[in-house]
DNA sequence: TTTTGGTACTTTGTCTTGCAAGGTATTCAA
DNA sequence: TTGAATACCTTGCAAGACAAAGTACCAAAA
């Protein structure tokens, strides 16, 4: 119950997380496996028990859609992709994103 | 179960706001309203219910002190500061700070 | 043909944390 | 002595991140 730099990281990215995902498939659509690599190449370590459930859950809200697609190696995969009500909550969310950046930066230089 | 833009800014500010806190207590010794009001200031909304807690937390971690004073009107304050563990705890936070704004910018440029 | 290893998706239980709502205590002025 | 303002604290609930374990499919080696 410490090891403090990973933990420090670990609770920045929660509520990011779902902005993250939402991110990347706007870019094209992916299967979860797929979304954990590009996860990993920018830093944002997230393991499977958290990323399915996520998926779900947008997928519930009516911000993502799925179909299944064959693979030559392996079981069949689930490719989500965003719809049209995830755009519009992506927009919501990269205007949040900006906003707490500025909050950041109005919290480190009030009254020095 | 909606109210999607604020819904999604609160999200955001999930496990950004110890970061605030100690952010704020290295600037100056503060009591718990003060804090909220400079919170409220950057734009930060949080609630009592949230704030005291964690306040709490932290100082049962070692990252804060704090005295009581004596205040001309109303009931006596409870001042917090950071000590040295807090602040070095803080330098991790602004160091995962960085790295996930970072993080932001590598998964929105990715694959375009 | 059975086993092994790789890939992929899912579920369960635990712990942390944010928040609404309600509670306690102090001071001062009407 | 009542009310308003200021502070601090607690309880109960819900959401979500994670570890760990489970299920299922496929292909190649034994």
């Amino acid at each position: 119950m410490e090891n403090s730099a990973e933990n420090v990281r670990s609770q920045m990215r929660k509520g990011v997380l779902e902005y993250c995902i939402l991110s990347i498939l706007d870019k094209k659509e992916a299967y979860a496996s797929s979304i954990l690599d590009e996860l990993k190449v920018a830093n944002m370590i997230v393991v499977e028990g958290t990323l399915y459930p996520l998926l779900i859950r947008q997928k519930n809200q009516g911000l993502l859609s799925y179909r299944w697609e064959e693979s030559t190696q392996g079981p069949p995969r689930k490719y989500y992709c965003i719809t049209d009500k995830g755009r519009q909550q992506l927009g919501e969310m990269d205007l949040a994103w900006q906003e707490l950046v500025e909050t950041i930066k109005t919290i480190k230089q009030q009254g020095i």
